[in-house]
RNA sequence: GGAGGGGUUCCCGAGCGGUCAAAGGGAUCAGACUGUAAAUCUGACGGCUCUGCCUUCGAAGGUUCGAAUCCUUCCCCCUCCA
């Protein structure tokens, strides 16, 4: 807490897209209180994925400066869902699974957070004691013009897309927690500012003093266009295998790879300008992209397996070798024999026995390192195979008897 | 309350009585190539006991030799008027 105040907006401000007020930020930096920052969390989806770790990210070098952070998992708005577009209204969850939610959540930040300076809160814990009079006080502070100004209400609303009412409560209630903790300054993606905002004018309308906001990019999802997400598939969780997640990394784009580095890599300023002039100059982007996927899985795993991930990705994809830890299934199968395309199936490689045809019409598939072309290949009982589909799925599979009954 | 528009395969979006398992794009997957699970190109993309059969076009009925396409009822969404 000690940094001059300028260095600590350096720091804040690094690859961030927007803080509102700086001027007001500043003057509660120079009040030198630790500032109450909040950030807010959907209590579905645990998993957490490196998109949300863009945020994360911030909020450990807030800690570094000596703030306290208010991690506040939004169970109560989780009721509604955040009105991204798709989901309208979601299940209640139960107190058990929230709190187991909140368990697996915890247990992911702290490799990121502080745990001696991060508070986690619930919002149900305030919300479930607001009443209809409540509520109703709270919707009046806003007109329904000032919600359509929000980016996806007006757009849903142009495309004859369906807005139901309690998604207005959304911004609301949001808004309102920062009321309830006081927040000084709270974080979340670009596409958050409406709601952060809503926050900042209901606090002035409670008699606070109104948080100031920061604004993070949105990390784009593996495709590069679409953001991030668990629902689009397009992510990289951090729970994932060491094998994984590097994968995943060295499936991005070139281009997209800038893109990553820029906002989860803690390499300084210098050395990325660095990097790409010497890939201008003709360095292979994938060198880059290996050193950059090494950083990710040891911060997420150990630079052992940052290591191993590595030796493992270039025997397979560039020696064409079989990965150590192939899965080992056993099949109780009928008959003498198994069609291959009913093995697939099986062992869970395909999904159906179509696709599974499918995928050896085109050369996709494996038998103990040796293509196969004939769709009515069988394998014999009590056999053991290595089967192969594409380069990344293997499994090692026996063929038992059908166990006698009793 | 009134008038009109619409709900299509993972997503977007054509089709409007047979040639429709349904154009096109995206996503995905496979193959080729490669310095990468990059880029690029090619192909596949409902299921099955697969040269055939079965199930799909909001739901349920009906007309017809034949329906995603026509009719009826219902559910849902949107727009305008009140």
């Amino acid at each position: 807490m000690s940094e001059p105040i300028t260095q600590q907006l350096k720091i804040v401000k690094r690859g961030c897209q927007e803080l509102l007020i700086e001027e007001e930020f500043i003057q509660k930096l120079i009040t030198g209180i630790p500032l109450r920052v909040k950030a807010g969390f959907d209590p579905t989806a645990p998993d957490l994925h490196l998109g949300h770790t863009v945020l994360l990210n911030k909020l450990r070098q807030l800690q570094d400066m000596g703030h306290h952070i208010l991690f506040l998992i939004g169970d109560f708005t989780g009721m509604i869902g955040d009105p991204s577009g798709k989901n309208t209204t979601r299940p209640p969850l139960t107190r058990e699974q929230v709190a187991h939610n909140a368990e697996s959540y915890t247990a992911q930040v702290f490799k990121i957070l502080r745990p001696d300076q991060t508070e986690v809160v619930f919002n149900s814990s305030w919300m479930d004691k607001f009443n209809a009079t409540d509520l109703i006080r709270l919707a009046a502070t806003h007109t329904v013009a000032r919600m359509l100004e929000r980016d996806d209400f007006s757009k849903r609303y142009r495309n004859n897309q369906a807005i139901a009412i309690h998604e207005f409560l959304y911004p609301l209630i949001q808004g309102y927690d920062s009321v309830a903790l006081k927040a000084d300054l709270e974080l979340g993606g670009t596409d958050q500012k409406f709601n952060l905002l809503v926050g900042r004018e209901l606090q002035k309308h409670f008699g606070q003093p109104p948080q100031c906001i920061l604004t993070m990019p949105l990390l784009e999802g593996l495709d590069g266009v679409q953001k991030m997400s668990k629902s689009l598939n397009n992510y990289v969780g951090i729970t994932e295998s060491p094998a994984e997640i590097f994968g995943k990394l060295m499936s991005i784009s070139d281009t997209l790879m800038w893109r990553y580095i820029e906002l989860l890599s803690f390499e300084s300023l210098d050395t990325l300008h660095r990097w790409r002039n010497e890939v201008e100059t003709g360095r292979n982007p994938r060198d880059i992209k290996i050193r950059f996927a090494q950083e990710i899985v040891t911060r997420f795993h150990s630079q052992t397996d940052a290591v191993r991930a590595l030796a493992d990705f270039e025997a397979r994809f560039s020696r064409g070798m079989l990965p150590d830890d192939i899965p080992v299934q056993t099949f109780r199968i009928e008959g003498t024999e198994l069609p291959v395309p009913q093995l697939l199936k099986l062992s869970g490689l395909t999904t159906s026995t179509s696709e599974a045809l499918r995928m050896i019409e085109q050369g996709g598939v494996k038998l103990d390192g040796n293509k196969i072309n004939d769709k009515t290949r069988t394998i014999p009982l009590n056999a053991t195979v290595i089967i192969q589909v594409g380069k990344r799925k293997f499994a090692k599979v026996t063929l038992l008897p059908k166990q006698d009954k009793i």
